[in-house]
DNA sequence: CTCCATCTATGATAGTCATCATATAATAAG
DNA sequence: CTTATTATATGATGACTATCATAGATGGAG
């Protein structure tokens, strides 16, 4: 890195940040290189300075939002706080902001079209999830769950019963 | 209708069918009208023929997608098998197929950030799946759990990790 | 048997996008 | 201070795709 080596290093990290925002909300495909780089406050044609590939970002930016994951479930680990993280992940406030939420809630189904560099990634980020936690065979339930509940509860229209799903996977797993 | 009255609905219909098909297997975005239009054996132009556009003809497989879904649960409930429907959902098979498999478990992800049209077409046939059941919160949980089951076995790479979640969320449907 | 409505095929149009080529500018190294 | 290196910007290029325009073909209505 012979540039300015510090602010660099920064814009690099804006753009996978962008990059992981922008896809949870619009999907890999609704996004173009250069809604990254504007949404970082760059041009287009600088992209490929920091990465390959177009496919090389959606890896950094799934890698990036699995840490950030990690980082929630740990937290959350913790905190012996009132409110549980299965709560806090069927709620309204995530179901309504993707690009703030769970990536696996977000981009799964697209990861399992992709090629095996991307799912390894989604992948590796997954284990240290499942391994933060002691009853393994549980936490692939309870993660299997809210991810099937946030997904649901997203693609239907009424709210009616968008908040239904997620209150019934919220106390069927808080009862289990 | 007045050109060969009958061929035309046959040909309709296979155009749903297959368009059904070639977005569960590769979503929305990596299906083109020309894609499914020669898997209809049919040239792209005449699309326009049967759907005023590819928005129409997404809304027209959703729809036929779930009622499939929902012909299976009836089934499934009818027939007192062995197998229960969340065994079989929860199979191999289903992950390592799914364009003959579920369209929530293939599509939902992009249905959330679709048209209200299309959530709408998505959340009717689901209301449907839900009303045959008896216990509604124990079947938006269940839908919810397996629905996050597939899509997480179908979004790692490694196949005894994949294995393992199915089998985990499995074991803990049917105990619960 | 004739005519017209409509399905189908071919080709064009316009837009988007990933990627590359080239040029500029800024800085770290000497 | 000079020079080599590299991030950045601008502008192609080529591919793909939804949609439309036009024309041909077919079979039901009269």
């Amino acid at each position: 890195m012979r540039y300015p080596a510090k602010e660099t290093a920064v814009k690099h990290e804006r753009i996978v940040k962008e990059a992981s925002r922008l896809f949870r909300e619009r999907g890999f495909e609704n996004v173009s290189v250069g809604d990254v780089m504007k949404a970082a406050g760059l041009t287009h044609g600088a992209f490929y300075a920091h990465f390959g590939s177009k496919e090389e970002l959606k890896a950094a930016a799934v890698a990036y939002g699995l840490k950030v994951w990690l980082g929630r479930v740990q937290r959350s680990n913790s905190e012996k706080s009132k409110e549980s993280y299965s709560d806090r992940y069927l709620s309204r406030w995530h179901r309504d902001n993707p690009g703030q939420g769970c990536t696996a809630a977000a981009l799964a189904q697209e990861l399992a079209r992709s090629t095996p560099e991307l799912k390894a990634a989604f992948e590796h980020g997954l284990e240290n999830i499942l391994s933060a936690s002691g009853d393994r065979k549980e936490a692939i339930f309870q993660v299997a769950a809210m991810i099937g509940g946030v997904v649901l509860a997203r693609a239907v229209q009424d709210h009616r019963l968008s908040d239904e799903i997620l209150k019934s996977v919220r106390q069927k797993l808080r009862s289990a």
